[in-house]
DNA sequence: CGACTTTGTAAAAGAGTTGTAAAACTAACC
DNA sequence: GGTTAGTTTTACAACTCTTTTACAAAGTCG
């Protein structure tokens, strides 16, 4: 999950942006002013960093400029009153990666923390989770407690099948065609073979499973 | 000297910043339409793109999305008319990075042009490391210890490629999409043959890989 | 309860993938 | 044109994974 760390003075504000970002999904640390959230940002390393312009003391320029300084490229976005007055070409320059200007919908702010964060991290890595088991998309890796499982082509192929179609009864037919493809043609026992080898490297106990359950004359089911 | 791709109908302002960019030392290429510009994209592979959003034929919207779609991860900035009605989060949203409404100052181009490439990696970051390896991306020298490792062309191509996509798994399709271009149509056994060559030079024990790993049915993944 | 079908499982057989060196090919440079 | 450096293909061994097989175990149903 990412951590989001907010830095503004006025506390109802601070308290929304944490709420909807954490019903979206974020990890929201919430700041009250500079140099608390400067501090924060050095010592909890977020994936972006949300802060106001003006605000007593620290002021969001002088975060962002000692943020740069201190050899930092966590994206920012500076929050900014209708009023003030802004030289957008200043904050950009000192290496602001955008702002957003009060009051803003909560459309308008997702977006760009979405899309900052997609072109930033380069790496929007899709993590699905069932149970204690981590299945890594991007990196193509399944984990348990942050220990490496290795899967194999096939395991994994089915393994992710069964995390799209949680709690649905499925024939090996629909599991063939859908895993394997109209283009090969194997025996339907293959199927059983994988879930034999999914049950014993993912089930707590492979002799009683939990998740990957039998439906009697027909095939199986995922119970995440 | 990074090449900047300019997508533009009006000959006029096209050639404006053409000149523009020039005397900043970049090096412009200039496009009259979407589809053009869309081809010189997947081309040129430039460090940034400005395209216009309204023309005739492909729009600008249009030539953002395919991009995306095509995989393409250029830094790209709209360039929006006063009376255009632009929905920013829209643009955002379909991978844009950023917006300029004409009629714009040079300085305000310049910065966020400066601020795009800045924050997206290897825009102004000239050195780029793993392990005990160093990258020199602008004299384009890899080193350990300070002495100076020759790789080949595409050795290099290589791993830049991986250095700019940690610790993902990716296929030998996207390899050579992605480093050798749309044009060309290696065997994808040149990509295994490579990697095969970054392992010797580089890893210590080019026996068993700890940077440059296989996904095995899939292709490689590289961790820093 | 048996007779029959379906599933679990280990292990063998088979298929496919990767590592690697070397050959064949290209482009670049005198 | 010939030499050289680099790239791509090829070939094959080594390895990994998939599929089949065989039999035991479990489930179904009269």
């Amino acid at each position: 999950m990412q951590t989001v760390l907010v830095i503004d003075d006025d506390s109802s504000l601070r308290d929304t942006i944490g709420l909807l970002l954490e019903k979206e999904g974020f990890r929201p640390v919430l700041a009250e002013d500079g140099k608390q959230g400067f501090r924060q940002a050095l010592t909890l390393k977020p994936a972006l960093i949300l802060v106001d312009l003006r605000m007593p003391g620290m002021t969001g320029v002088e975060v962002c400029k000692q943020l740069r300084a201190a050899g930092m490229k966590t994206p920012l976005i500076v929050l900014s009153a209708i009023g003030d007055e802004i030289d957008k070409v200043l904050l950009l320059e000192i290496g602001a990666d955008d702002y957003v200007v009060k009051p803003f919908g909560t459309r308008e702010l997702l977006a760009r923390i979405r899309a900052l964060l997609r072109r930033t991290s380069s790496g929007d890595t899709k993590v699905l989770t069932f149970a204690d088991v981590e299945v890594d998309i991007t990196r193509r890796i399944v984990s348990r407690h942050g220990e490496e499982l290795k899967l194999t082509r096939a395991e994994y192929n089915l393994l992710t099948y069964f995390l799209q179609n949680p709690d649905r009864a499925l024939s090996r037919d629909m599991i063939l065609n859908s895993v394997w493809g109209y283009e090969s043609f194997p025996n339907t026992r293959t199927v059983d073979a994988h879930v034999v080898r999914l049950r014993q490297k993912l089930e707590p106990d492979a002799g009683s499973p939990r998740h990957f359950l039998t439906v009697h004359g027909v095939g199986y089911r995922f119970l995440p």
